[in-house]
DNA sequence: GAGCACTGC
């Protein structure tokens, strides 16, 4: 396996970045014992505060209120920095709409990365407005909405506003635009932000209120600069506005020595910590749901070993794939006399808020999705973390009272951590975003404002991937009406494309359920005790054609038993996934039905798997001499991922998949079997050279 | 016979 491209990366039971094993202590001891752990603290930093308020020589940070109706008339971008968390900057809109920001019938909106966050958000600011949610205050995400003729803020997910810049390209309805949470730089974010200063050249009237973490402050601020002469910055449109915190202190405790194994020293410290500290919770960061169920393990067996503890130690796991009632376990309270002990992955460091964790251990590694815009082939690494996100972790020791963080890396290696996470944007396929930016008429998508600029490789890939598609014209524009009616689908491009055509190939009803599948992960669920029950029952769904007709196998079985739980638990479905894809079906089915896109079924799974290759031409993969499978594009060694229904059953020699993903090696997920003629069928521009293809005996 | 951090429209 050629690794070349591949980032470098830690594995697991390595140290930490910089260490060295040599210098490991050999017996390790108590974490508050200085010989193992130094001491530094995070609190709310005044320090940087005043630095910030020096550095751009205005508004002191006390009687924020004040000041922000100051900036506001002053300064057309603010950017708030604050703790995040604090629940300052949520408040911020109220404040505006007091003061008559939302006047002249226009909106003021409130952006946040999460779907969660926009409506709980908002309904927490309804009642504190005293109004029902959809007057006054209201909110939109996928799926769910609530506003009205009255509202005059708006909480929203960011893709959802990127979203309304499509039918309103200059965000008339709004007369102030805050992006919460820029810091966290998601994909959406960063197009919004780009889209935002865009807008601000033709609008003068709009103010855009960014909030992040103060290391970012700067950067924003000289992005939304639109005064040229930096010599007089008394002319400055952008400032930063600087929040109180309220968070509690943290004392951070780093290893004088690095760690050999951080799976061990995260059991070590959770168990010493137990027996040296006082009461309250512990939240531990791992990489994986495998590491984060092997710590699970080990602490069961050493709390039940452990007698004379004043405390019963309660280990539970957290990651994204656990079914929900394991999950909701965490933020249960737990009994007195008993202390919890989360192990999680990264959803706890900025998806979900546990309740009353005063101590944190962080393994200082994530595993982080990247991309190789060359070879389009993404990656899961584990990689140590950023400064940034070591921030975020310990923080979440300090919610209830003054908290304790442990790393199992050494200060010198905390410095050596880069400061931010590398933007969404830059680590992403931008196959969706170029779509969407080519609808709003950037014809030049390279030289888009954006904030940290993606690899030109990457966008030059996407807008490759989108001319084979037939989506933008060989001039570089959206085509009409195939290009125009995809960037509508909030779908990838190549599910959009297959989308589109089914109508007219006749299957429209089975890829509507395919493609609402396969934005849904975890359908089938194995717990680790039970897992060969789960595999047989799985392959009640097997279709021999491939995943793909698995998947609509297991969506119409689950409607045919009336979408019942019972059903879901005896055949190891996960229910709440299958219901999430019926929703996305049912807004895919509206978006065919006003294209006028007939809508009708086939029992004949070639049409289904012809129409499929229709827009996964270009990922094709053809079975070698060796069993290895070749991909025809670049001739990238592949195996089929061993989660997918052909793992198991005799190589096809030719299949199509939804993708390609690199961890252990290059695995297809999501396999169907196709015939290669289907291949110069589907896009003979493509293929028309391939002497693959023409001799598929070889 | 091997595995999958997390969002969003």
């Amino acid at each position: 396996m050629n690794n070349t491209n591949a980032p470098s990366f830690w594995r697991p039971g390595t140290t930490a970045p910089g260490s060295t094993l040599d210098r490991v202590s050999a017996n390790e001891e108590s974490p508050i014992d200085p010989s193992i752990y130094s001491v530094h603290s995070q609190t709310r930093s005044t320090q940087s505060r005043d630095e910030l308020s020096r550095q751009r020589k205005q508004l002191p940070v006390y009687k924020y209120r004040q000041h922000l109706l100051y900036a506001m008339e002053k300064f057309r971008t603010i950017i708030v920095v604050g703790e995040t968390g604090c629940g300052k900057t949520t408040q911020l809109p109220q404040y505006l709409a007091e003061v008559g920001w939302s006047g002249q019938g226009k909106m003021i909106a409130c952006t946040q990365p999460r779907r969660v966050a926009a409506t709980s958000v908002a309904l927490r600011v309804a009642e504190e407005v005293g109004c029902r949610i959809g007057g006054k205050v209201g909110y939109s995400v996928r799926f769910d909405n609530a506003e009205g003729a009255t509202t005059q803020i708006k909480y929203m997910t960011d893709g959802m506003l990127v979203r309304e810049t499509l039918m309103d390209p200059l965000l008339q309805r709004y007369s102030t635009i805050m992006v919460d949470e820029a810091h966290e730089r998601g994909l959406y974010t960063d197009v919004l932000l780009g889209l935002l200063r865009k807008i601000m050249k033709k609008r003068s009237d709009l103010r855009v209120i960014v909030s992040s973490a103060t290391l970012d402050a700067e950067a924003f601020a000289e992005f939304f600069e639109t005064n040229d002469d930096l010599t007089a910055p008394e002319n400055n449109t952008a400032t930063i506005l600087s929040v109180e915190g309220r968070m509690h202190h943290v004392d951070i405790h780093y290893r004088r020595f690095p760690v050999p194994n951080y799976m061990q020293a995260c059991a070590d410290s959770v168990m010493q910590i137990h027996s040296k500290e006082g009461a309250g919770d512990v939240l531990v960061f791992l990489t994986g749901q495998d590491e984060v169920d092997q710590v699970v393990d080990m602490l069961s067996d050493r709390a039940s070993s452990v007698s004379d503890a004043r405390l019963r130690l309660l280990p539970m796991p957290l990651y994204a794939s656990l079914p929900s009632e394991m999950q909701m376990r965490v933020f249960q309270p737990v009994a007195r006399g008993c202390r919890k002990v989360v192990i999680a992955t990264n959803i706890a460091e900025t998806s979900v808020t546990i309740p009353n964790i005063v101590f944190v251990v962080d393994s200082g590694f994530a595993k982080i999705r990247a991309y190789n815009p060359v070879s389009g082939l993404e990656a899961l690494v584990v990689t140590p973390v950023s400064k940034a996100s070591a921030k975020q972790r310990a923080g979440r020791a300090g919610r209830v009272k003054p908290g304790k963080a442990y790393r199992l890396y050494t200060l010198e290696d905390y410095k050596s951590l880069e400061d931010q996470n590398v933007p969404e944007i830059q680590r992403s396929n931008l196959g969706q975003v170029v779509l969407q930016l080519k609808a709003l008429g950037i014809q030049n998508i390279v030289r888009f404002d954006y904030l940290s600029p993606p690899p030109p490789d990457s966008l030059i890939r996407s807008m490759d991937l989108l001319h084979s598609l037939g989506a933008i014209t060989d001039e570089g524009e959206l085509s009409e009406p195939l290009g125009e009616r995809m960037v509508e689908c909030p779908l990838e491009p190549k599910l959009a494309k297959i989308l589109l055509m089914s109508g007219e190939m006749g299957c429209s009803e089975e890829i509507l359920t395919i493609v609402a599948m396969l934005q849904v992960q975890n359908i089938f669920v194995s717990p680790t005790n039970k897992r060969r029950e789960a595999d047989n029952h799985r392959r009640l769904f097997t279709a021999l054609e491939g995943d793909h007709l698995s998947l609509l196998n297991a969506y119409t079985t689950f409607h045919k038993n009336k979408q019942s739980s019972g059903f879901c638990q005896t055949y190891f479905l996960n229910r709440r996934s299958l219901l999430r894809a019926t929703e996305i079906r049912k807004q895919l089915l509206k978006f065919l039905r006003r294209f006028n896109i007939p809508i009708c079924s086939t029992s004949d799974t070639e049409i289904i798997r012809r129409c499929i290759t229709g827009g996964f031409f270009a990922n094709c993969a053809r079975l070698s001499g060796d069993g290895t499978y070749k991909s025809l594009r670049n001739g990238q060694t592949m195996a089929i991922h061993p989660s997918s229904v052909l793992y198991d059953e005799s190589p096809p020699p030719w299949v199509v998949y939804h993708e390609v993903i690199l961890t252990k090696q290059e695995y297809m997920k999501e396999v169907t079997v196709i015939d290669p003629e289907w291949l110069l069928e589907a896009a003979p521009h493509f293929y028309e050279y391939s002497r693959l293809v023409r001799n598929p005996k070889g």
